[in-house]
DNA sequence: ACCGCTTAGGATTATATACACGTATCACGA
DNA sequence: TCGTGATACGTGTATATAATCCTAAGCGGT
């Protein structure tokens, strides 16, 4: 007769854990940042520091707070995102009018990188698009935000 | 007149960015991964730790590099994942017959761990399942398998 | 028994992630 | 002006990730 451990933990009660959603996010998001670094790797900057590099690009000149809910990335895990970049000075952090803030903005240096890394990425995304397929490609995409948009719901 | 790096890095070139592939599943899975670990919490583990937990349980006594190739991860990220478990006694690692391996087990810690957490880990799958209907789930699924076995590829 | 090759695994270093907590500054009302 | 609450941000601590390098042990041929 099975204890009640053996009822929860027994092999086929286990078996629906492979399926975990985060699991397999987190197997998935592995294997395309090795994949992504990998194709980066000549211009010197990893594909967290490249999409945060666009990130600031784009945004022109910004504070911590607001870069890290445009990244949707939390606060603290971007100071040390951002101190990355700094030491390489591919970024530039001053205080702003309001001396609380600290503004972030792409330094000439930076722009050399994101132009060198660039084609690079775009090789490797068009290489993980091909692989899935456009519309397999445009669902995976649309499901990704879902599941972001869901923090939302918690 | 445009230099080269305004022609590659003004807006709209880096506009396509936003699209990155490996960006927006980081994205997915820092939000998913905080949305577990939240309701986990109450079992005193991590997502990441539950299913290493459960890995190993459905391997029985497994060597490090084979635990690794199951949970398609890095072999020393491994190695540092089960040092947190082995420091709350939740798997035993010890010399195995061939003095180059260490065999990994779960202890009956490590049980009672997983069977308290399994319902938490239930009620989150399902809540993320309910979010995105059972077909996106079942295509989101598909999707990231492609491009976990994508990895051979390259 | 010895030598070279292979395999298993750890140590070092660097980055990525986030919670809990503390500090500095601001804005606004008394 | 003087609190007082809100806001912006960093630090300490812990976990997660992986590349590089190193060591120990097994294995096979001579």
């Amino acid at each position: 007769m099975s204890t009640q451990l053996d009822l929860s933990t027994n092999r086929a009660g286990l078996l629906p854990c492979l399926g975990c959603a985060c699991f397999n996010l987190r197997k998935a998001t592995r294997a395309v940042t090795q994949f992504y670094d990998e194709m980066l790797r000549p211009a010197g900057i990893r594909v967290t520091q490249f999409s945060l590099l666009v990130a600031v690009s784009l945004a022109g000149s910004v504070t911590v707070t607001r870069l890290a809910e445009l990244s949707v990335m939390d606060r603290t895990t971007l100071t040390r995102n951002l101190e990355v970049l700094e030491k390489q000075q591919l970024i530039d952090v001053s205080p702003g009018k309001d001396r609380r803030t600290r503004m972030v903005s792409i330094t000439m240096e930076g722009r050399e990188a994101l132009a060198m890394a660039l084609p690079l990425w775009k090789k490797a995304q068009s290489q993980v698009v091909e692989v899935l397929g456009a519309s397999r490609w445009q669902t995976l995409q649309e499901n990704l935000s879902e599941i972001v948009a869901m923090k939302e719901l918690s």
